[in-house]
Parts: C-alpha cells; structure tokens; sequence
DNA sequence: TAGGCCATCTGGTCCT
DNA sequence: AGGACCAGATGGCCTA
C-alpha cells in the first residue's frame, strides 16, 4: 500500500481543486493544441487489422471531399509503421482498399481524426486519475474509465460536503466561540471523520477508501484496488 | 476459457 | 462542407 495514501486528502486542498480547475479549462480551451506533447504517437498500440466488415456505403463517402489535413497523414504514417489495419486493407483488399482513392482518403482522415479525440479523451482520464485519491503505486493496476469517472465524481461531493462543513464552522466561531469550545451538537454529524474519512487510521486500505468513496457503486467497480495495507 | 477492459473503425447525426 | 460527437461492432490483451 502506497504510504501516502493517508495523507492525501489531507493534502487535497483548495489549491488543488483550483489546479484541478486549471486543468480542467485548459484541456477545454486547448483542445488539441496540447495534444502534440501529451498525445505522442505510439503511446496507444494499434490494433491489428479490423475487419472492415460493415461495407455499407456511408454518407460522408457520399458527399465526397478532397483530404486536407496533414495531421492524417502523421497517424496514418505510425499506422503504416505499425502494421495496422491500413497495411492489411491494402495487401489483402479490405473494402476501404476497394473504394475510390478520394473516397479512402476522406476515410483515413476521419479515421486519424477520432483517433486523436479519443486520445486526447484519455489524457484527459489519466489527469482526472492523477488527482483523485486512490492507490497510484505500480502495483495497482490503473483505475478502469468508468471506475475513474465514478471515483472522481464521489470525491467531489465528499469536497463538497467538507466545504460546506468549514464553512459552517468558521460561520460558528465567528458568532463569538473560541476554538477550544466543543463542537456544538448541531454540528456533530459534520465531524472531522466526515472531512477525512480516511485519514483517523493508518490501516485503512485502498479498497476501504475505495468502498467508502464508491457508496452506491457497483463493488465489482474496485475491483482493481488490491493494495495491502 | 469466460468476462472485463480497451483501442480502433465505422456510419450516423448535429453543429458551425 | 467539414469537424465534433456518439454508439455499435470487432478483435486483442489480461486476469480470475
């Protein structure tokens, strides 16, 4: 179990929400302009051939187009050099190897381009991994994309929760009560256990936050969270 | 070997 | 018209 785990929602403050938020409107307003550095070819291995099964004339084929966009022929080029889909359907006359030239073109662009939108939707899932709290030690495996979605959104209401919990306590100590009065009854369900619900035992493992984070959620979820303590 | 997860291709729809 | 987005299909990889 990654030491550092219990000390980091305590570590989560403010400013990582805002550098979260930052992230966040950057990849909004980015889009694409950072993907040349964080989306490097390669760090996705293509598939093998597809089959091409479904040779059904599509409409964008049918309004035809010439191809523009250079960065097709990037994608295409790694595809080519891994011996992707693009090499069988030319060696072995897959249905888009059949079509007209200007037609299988304006295939492979669209192609690169859902390509590079799903890659830039997976960086986009590892930053959102990176800043949620769960076990990032290389012994447990990567949080699945649903998983990821689930985790990040409970944690969010648990900030929400804590958020509103120091709110009502600065709000408290500001009608006059010193910091050592004792919590107020009327504020007793907000405890600090509700703040950090898992930093009061350094026992806690992974799957413990995990299933106290995930409630509601599906165990089979965290199922991946397999840290020892 | 079945099931989960993932990357990719593909065709369709909507928006600018 | 072109691009973004979406969902379905398909096949590969990995794990229990």
């Amino acid at each position: 179990m990654n030491p550092g785990d219990e000390n980091l929602l305590k570590a989560i403050s403010n400013d990582t929400l805002l550098d979260l938020t930052q992230r966040y409107g950057q990849s909004a307003f980015g889009f694409g302009a950072g993907h040349g550095a964080a989306g490097s070819p390669g760090r996705y291995p293509l598939t093998p051939a597809a089959d091409f099964l479904s040779s059904q004339t599509a409409k964008s084929n049918e309004s035809g187009g010439e191809q523009t966009s250079d960065d097709d022929d990037g994608f295409d080029l790694e595809s080519r050099k891994r011996g992707s889909a693009f090499d069988d359907d030319d060696k072995h006359g897959g249905p888009l190897a059949k079509k007209p030239k200007e037609q299988r073109s304006l295939r492979l662009s669209i192609n690169a381009r859902e390509r590079r939108r799903m890659h830039d939707l997976n960086d986009a899932l590892d930053g959102l991994r990176s800043v949620i709290p769960y076990a990032h030690s290389p012994s447990v495996r990567k949080l699945s994309k649903i998983a990821t979605l689930l985790l990040a959104k409970n944690y969010i209401l648990m900030q929400a929760q804590a958020l509103e919990e120091m709110r009502r306590l600065v709000s408290y100590l500001n009608q006059g009560q010193t910091i050592n009065s004792p919590i107020p009854a009327a504020l007793a369900p907000f405890g600090q256990a509700a703040v950090y619900p898992f930093s009061g035992s350094t026992l806690a493992t992974c799957a413990e936050k995990c299933s106290t984070t995930y409630s509601g959620t599906p165990s089979s979820l965290f199922k991946h969270c397999n840290d020892k303590p």
